[in-house]
DNA sequence: GCGGCATGGTGTATTTAGAACACAATAGTA
DNA sequence: TACTATTGTGTTCTAAATACACCATGCCGC
């Protein structure tokens, strides 16, 4: 929460340098030991957790604002960002338009305007990225996705709908490169598309399948020391995952 | 082009009941005589084309707006609309935004703002449209896919993007029932997916199909009349397909 | 140091879906 | 009545997905 002055100040700010009646609201995936992680931020004062957001420049192109938002909220630079919708009901923000209406009339009153909130989901590399909360935040940190705390206005909608569109993506464009560290073994590429799915796969035909997509190199090297027998090393072809992102992978009619 | 009085009347209007920095353009697609048809408006004084669009009350979800203006442009009530991409280039909208820059401050001239357009893609049952032109275009009309004019600002991308994603569409959602008449031959309907896809299909297996998926019904009566064989009439099961619809079709993992 | 056991690599049958293709039925036409 | 264009239906062939089996490696406990 605001005291009046400092809303006064946020909102004088926000009103000169933002692009009014936008917000831009991003589902960021991460992936470690097993667990398909989330980013959550949670509010000062209050038990209330969000998405990472943020809003856009009043001659940004959205691609940046949401990069910019990201960037602030993990340090990270290059995250694979895909835009998948607008959500757009009048009263979604609600919570937030009536939040400071006794303290600040409604035409100084940024949050006392509607926001349509362009949804991006965001997938990133779990251990490079550290997680920094914003001026409204008090935590900005990774959840499990089946440990999701209860989210304000229409965010738990906003993941939903992020989850199932990667799901769908899954099945065209090649995904990992930017969840998946530099190198890792063909068991941790799999537990990562199981994650996803929420189903387990075939060992076999799983590594069959994503090999016939000639996106990965495997190494000379196998990776030593762990238990059992020494799994090779894999990494991503940037050239052919390039081209498979573009041109997809396979496809009906 | 407006005069300047008519500009400010509608700068007026738009500022009272619009949302600012918003629009809405729509790709609507009909069939016809085995041609993709794709409606385009033409403005006064110009010869400029544009996409249907138009922009949203303030009180007003997304969805409903483009709903309203489609209706406007169309006098169809029953759409299949479907959002695809929002365009947030903040360089998209320059040329309006330049357009009546003399005759009015930026300040009170709508057109100077930056507009972000939420696109849709519609498909319509051609024969039950009515084309009716807006208030800045002297002609609206189907234009075929294949025979397009040059569209002004990112239109023609943003056609090429709904075209594509209708495309994509088509391998996990069932479409027809918003682009064929209410009983329709085989041979019509594979027409429509042809023409969709830009290639052709063989018949028996796309018969085998598209019949696999249980959502279409076949009448006991055959066309008759034509020359040749007649053939059987099938409708969409609604029922069916509206849950295919919702759970999609097939799918890769 | 040797067998147990967990893990990872590779191969092979079986089933299913997709592509290619052939033929029969019908209705108008020469 | 033969011919032709069109539609309906079935069959074969091939590729992909699925299911399952076996071998290799390296640590562990004894």
């Amino acid at each position: 929460m605001f005291t009046k002055q400092e809303l006064i100040e946020f909102c004088d700010n926000a009103r000169e340098n933002y692009l009014a009646h936008i917000s831009i609201d991003s589902v960021v995936f991460g992936f470690h030991e097993g667990q398909l992680k989330v980013l959550v931020l949670k509010m000062k004062d209050e038990e209330a957790w969000y998405l990472p957001g943020g809003f856009v420049l009043k001659n940004e192109p959205i691609e940046k604002a949401a990069t910019r938002i990201l960037k602030e909220r993990t340090g990270l630079d290059e995250i694979f960002l895909q835009q998948f919708h607008v959500f757009g009901d009048p009263e979604r923000s609600r919570p937030h338009r009536d939040m400071y209406k006794e303290m600040l009339p409604a035409a100084e009153n940024w949050f006392a305007n509607r926001f349509l909130t362009i949804g991006y989901y965001a997938l990133v590399d779990f251990m490079n990225a550290v997680p920094a909360p914003d001026q409204h935040s008090i935590l900005c940190a990774w959840r499990d996705l089946d440990d999701m705390p209860a989210l304000e206005l229409d965010h738990s909608i906003i993941l939903k709908t992020a989850l199932d569109t990667l799901r769908l993506q899954l099945n065209y464009q090649p995904i990992g490169y930017n969840l998946m560290p530099k190198e890792f073994t063909m068991p941790e590429l799999q537990k990562l598309y199981e994650t996803i799915l929420g189903k387990k796969l075939d060992r076999r035909n799983f590594q069959r399948r994503i090999l016939g997509f000639g996106i990965l190199k495997r190494s000379e090297q196998p990776r030593k020391g762990g238990a059992h027998k020494a799994p090779y090393l894999y990494s991503f072809d940037l050239k052919n995952y390039q081209s498979a992102l573009t041109e997809g992978l396979q496809g009906g009619w």
